[in-house]
DNA sequence: GCGGCTATCGGCCTTTTGGACGATGCCAGG
DNA sequence: CCTGGCATCGTCCAAAAGGCCGATAGCCGC
């Protein structure tokens, strides 16, 4: 997994590489290592895996899938930058909704690139954010300005929504919040209002399109 | 970055590579053309582009991704198959919903794979789907067997699924199928039997997962 | 301390939804 | 020819959802 490379005099920038198709893994490894000035010193799977390799590592920088098993790539974000706030992430992702865009820059990501990126720009995107610059995918970008009216959900809301989304009636959201079904509807028609909807199947078409919910 | 290797005897396996990703494209070109016994001969980067690289250099196998823009994978794979019965695809793909793994094999793909899959693994894949042989990953396999219960909807049903996953209320369906309202309460009905689900939001997450529709 | 946001809850009322009986016509396969 | 699936439509009714009138209480910032 990880690319032993003894030889080298120690000039090439460190690459942290996590993301859990092995296939892409290997795929942008290849590339990045046919740089004079870059080279993979890791690789993880899943975001556990990805904390302990930069632990061990210490690389230059992270270039990360959102989306990935045992921990959400924001998360690995926020906690990277929280062990080491010099922490330079590359987000690249095959989505771009608002929300994990804004939340993944929240989160200190110096880079949002999507995965339709060409290898040549890959490269020089790590080369910027390497010299301090950040860089955020133009489709990244329009969708965040798009998102300008962004939805601010309050934490009973999100609850609300995350189990709509899940196919639950009023009823059965407000035991699992264990309050009345009149707060329920009322935390409803707050949601209905920030995403300017009028029904519950609405509701989750839009969450989704934005990144609010997943029905995964 | 690709090494042109003009010595090599032309005993070459062809390879179509069809996926959006660019990224990706590049790195299992990588992967392929650094084995002797194959080589990327086109690459494309949706159907359309797909079909016209299959005219132009017949290759001998199609590694392919599902969701693509402009022409589904599915779709592809069929056009494939109808022009030449003989042609091998490999899907590649990262989703693994039983409706998508079992279209893709009905319209004729050869194997079905997952991008989580070792670089290894894949190359062995593409020999075996060359030597005649099938592959169904087993995460896809796992998947069509609890899909033993396929469910059958109708073209009536499928319509109704897709506007109501649009969020559309009852009336709404009934105005864009043209129908009584009567008739979209009639058709959900069996729809709800078949997903075994008891309302339109559970309706819309089993759908989903299932592979139905898609809420992009 | 007041205004605003949040969370909680109540009643009342209309619309929507979904279930339960139904029915008819069409068409393909045995 | 008959059976079964499909699509269409009806009425009745109970439950759920959603809109509209509230209310109280805590907390935060100015």
């Amino acid at each position: 997994m990880a690319t032993p490379d003894a030889s080298t005099p120690a000039a090439k920038a460190r690459v942290l590489l996590v993301d859990d198709h092995a296939l892409l893994r290997t795929g942008v490894a290849n590339i990045i290592n046919q740089e004079p000035d870059l080279r993979v010193v890791a690789e993880a799977d899943n975001g556990r895996d990805a904390l302990d390799a930069y632990d061990r590592h210490k690389p230059d920088v992270t270039v990360l899938d959102l989306r990935m098993p045992v921990m959400e790539g924001v998360e690995v974000v926020r906690r990277l930058r929280e062990r080491d706030s010099q922490a330079r992430v590359i987000v690249l992702t095959t989505y771009d909704t608002d929300d994990e865009i804004s939340q993944a820059l929240k989160a200190g990501a110096k880079a949002y690139v999507l995965k339709d990126i060409a290898a040549e720009d890959l490269v020089n995107c790590i080369r910027d954010v390497l010299a301090g610059k950040t860089y955020i995918a133009p489709a990244a970008a329009a969708k965040l300005a798009e998102g300008v009216t962004r939805v601010q959900l309050t934490p009973r809301e999100m609850a609300t929504l995350r189990l709509l989304a899940d196919g639950k009636a009023n009823k059965e959201i407000a035991n699992a919040l264990d309050i009345s079904e009149r707060t329920v509807k009322s935390h409803l028609a707050h949601l209905f209002e920030k995403l300017a909807v009028t029904s519950r199947t609405e509701a989750i078409k839009i969450a989704t399109r934005r990144g609010l919910v997943r029905l995964d």
